[in-house]
RNA sequence: GGGGACGUAGUUCAGUUGGUUAGAACGCUGCCCUGUCACGGCAGAGGCCGCGGGUUCGAGUCCCGUCGUCCCCGCCA
């Protein structure tokens, strides 16, 4: 192959076959580096040694696929080029064969400038020939056998599931795939293999994953595309803990595999910590945490400040960003997307010199050093609770506004900055770059304001938490009002995060039916709705199921992350646009009147 | 559904206050060159300034619309 020839193989005989990288035509003397996906080789033909193949090789142009046939020649100590892993030896040609032309590509795999994405993705198949498209695929086959290998060492089966199965609308919208021979009726394209999973749990298959696709017709971020990979698995018996010391196993091997050494177990965290200290429930640990400094200000500067003094007061600190200029100042603002009242103070300086006694005990409390930034979300006194609230939840929603919107400005701060502070860089260590946490004991339910009701926060299979199930009892009926028990019902679900991404989510789920008949209940769904929607799993559940749990994880996700990239798209060979469009096969597509005909399909103009 | 950024040669970009014939680099074509490795030198080709409309004596530049790509909010049980 093109990138193994070593010192060592001089003198042997050797064929290559690969692309022409570059060609260097110094009139008598010319040289190729012929490429594969294993690296780069030169070969060097000269005119006096062998006028033929030295006419061959004055034909070749870029991204031609050429044999070579020669002798492995260690280089001259002064010619040695110390860039490439096979810069002491070169091929000398003794034949070439021009296996095929190529157009001339719009872009060249050589080229060191990024070309924009969009003829990067028509153009995909040259795309891919990039080192770095290489290294990522590369990646991508490494992470997933490792953590086929590992689970399989493990006990798991790999067990395929439908890709054709029934639509459940519920959570994400289902791609629908019509069905002809019973016309008007449709098979979705699986948002997870959720239910498969638990029924092979209920079959005695008590240790299952799959690297599986799966299908979400919502809109695309840099993040998340409309079919995506995961590995998804499933156990019997475990506990949550159970749970996590195989994730932490498997992401250990996968790491590995890339060359990172990480540290197990991951820490752990409570969703309602993760709120207060974060404002999210994906917490990027790589940046410091919220301070609170509500008590920094006495109450006439809270008032002064038109600040509700029963809401928290965040400071946001960014590390060393450095003196910002009127304009970045400027900048910040519109950067704060406030939910619920919530509030923006970016001029630290100003609340320094009107209140300097508040201003010190923020800068204290909260480590500022010289050069960080530091900006305070609260909430605007006219909005939210004008008394402090009694509430089942331990976060209450207009906190939760003002923890959100601190949340989201804390990460885009320090996106902006990202060049000043160098916290995202890869430093080499594993420990640093890598910081992983599991998110744990979510809230059983969510309030919905546009249904007025409460809604499944991760999904409905969820167990709540054994503690819990009084509040649950207590609170089946009040399905519609936003201070229900349900409220504080913690489910047994957990998510895996990484670096500030969701990597992977899952839960101990419902065995037992009268408490999934509960759950359904509480969703505000009747027994026949309910039956109607997923009776052949509430039946399955009737058949002696064990206790079981789970877990899914994004493998595009997790490579992503591993190859340094900003965008699933780096790390999946042929995605979609952000309107979800194939660009090179261009998809989707009308598709002819016979076969809307034979499906039974009328597009309405 | 909403907000923002961008669209000029094959590619990456520049293009001043609206003013002559729209430039550079890389790539491409031809010629020269025996130690290059992002080779070098000389010459040359290559433009619907995304598309449509408007303002103006005059538009790559200003305005409106539209299409496309990207980012974010909503959405993603």
């Amino acid at each position: 192959m093109c990138g193994t020839l070593r010192a060592s193989d001089a003198g042997k005989k050797a064929v290559l076959m690969g692309w022409v990288n570059r060609r260097r035509d110094l009139g008598n003397l010319i040289f190729i580096d012929l490429r594969d996906r294993t690296g780069v080789t030169q070969v060097v033909l000269n005119r006096e040694v062998d006028a033929a193949a030295h006419d061959k090789a004055d034909l070749l142009r870029n991204e031609y696929v050429v044999a070579v046939i020669g002798t492995v020649k260690r280089r001259d100590a002064d010619t040695v080029n110390k860039n490439i892993p096979t810069g002491e030896v070169e091929l000398v040609a003794s034949e070439i064969r021009i296996l095929n032309e190529s157009k001339l590509p719009p872009f060249l795999p050589s080229d060191t400038a990024l070309t924009n994405e969009e003829t990067r993705l028509k153009y995909r198949y040259i795309d891919l020939r990039r080192e770095v498209m290489q290294f990522n695929i590369e990646t991508r086959h490494k992470v997933a056998k490792a953590i086929r290998d590992y689970l399989s060492v493990q006990g798991f089966f790999e067990i395929e599931t439908p890709f054709m199965t029934r639509s459940t609308p519920e959570g994400a919208r289902d791609y629908l795939v019509p069905s002809r021979v019973q016309p008007g009726t449709f098979y979705a394209l699986p948002q997870s293999p959720q239910l498969f999973k638990q029924i092979l749990m209920i079959s005695g298959f008590d240790k299952y994953f799959q690297i599986v696709r799966c299908f979400r017709d919502e809109d695309l971020r840099a993040d998340r595309q409309p079919e995506f990979t995961q590995i998804d698995l499933e156990m019997s018996y475990p506990q949550p803990e159970r749970v996590w010391e195989v994730v932490e196993g498997f992401l250990t091997a996968a790491f590995q595999a890339a060359g990172s050494a990480i540290k197990t177990p991951f820490p752990r965290m409570d969703y309602d910590e993760a709120i207060r200290s974060y404002g999210i429930d994906k917490p990027d640990l790589r940046l410091p945490a919220f301070t609170e400094v509500r008590e920094c200000f006495t109450a006439e500067n809270l008032q002064e400040l038109a600040i509700n003094a029963n809401l928290p007061v965040i400071a946001i600190r960014t590390p060393k960003v450095g003196e910002l200029s009127r304009k970045e100042r400027d900048d910040i603002k519109p950067m704060f997307h406030a939910k619920g009242g919530a509030k923006i103070f970016e001029d630290f300086k100003r609340i320094g010199n009107k209140f300097p006694e508040a201003a010190a005990a923020i800068a204290k409390k909260t480590g500022m050093e010289e050069g960080d930034l530091i900006v305070l979300v609260a909430g605007s006194a006219q909005a939210g609770p004008q008394t402090a609230m009694p509430t089942h939840r331990k976060v209450t929603p207009a906190e939760l506004a003002i923890y959100a919107s601190a949340g989201l400005l804390r990460l885009a701060l320090a996106q902006k900055h990202a060049e000043r502070h160098g916290i995202f860089k890869k430093s080499g260590d594993a420990a640093k770059d890598f910081r992983f946490l599991w998110v744990t004991n979510f809230p059983m339910f969510e309030w919905d304001e546009g249904e007025k009701q409460w809604m499944a926060a991760h999904h409905p299979f969820t167990s709540p938490h054994e503690e819990d199930m009084g509040l649950l009892e207590a609170g089946v009926e009040s399905v519609n009002d936003p201070q229900s028990p349900l409220s504080a019902v913690r489910a047994l679900a957990y998510d895996v995060v990484l670096n500030g991404t969701e990597l992977g989510s899952g839960s101990i789920r419902i065995h037992r039916q009268d408490i999934q008949r509960k759950i359904f209940r509480a969703l505000g769904m009747t027994e026949e709705e309910a039956r109607s929607r997923f009776g052949f799993f509430l039946e399955a559940l009737e058949y002696g199921t064990p206790p079981h749990g789970g877990i899914a994880l994004g493998l595009d996700r997790i490579v992503m992350i591993l190859a340094g990239a900003e965008s699933l798209r780096e790390v999946i060979p042929f995605p979609k646009t952000a309107r979800a469009v194939d660009l090179m096969c261009d998809a989707p597509t009308p598709v002819n009147e016979r076969q809307l005909r034979e499906l039974g399909i009328v597009v309405k103009k």
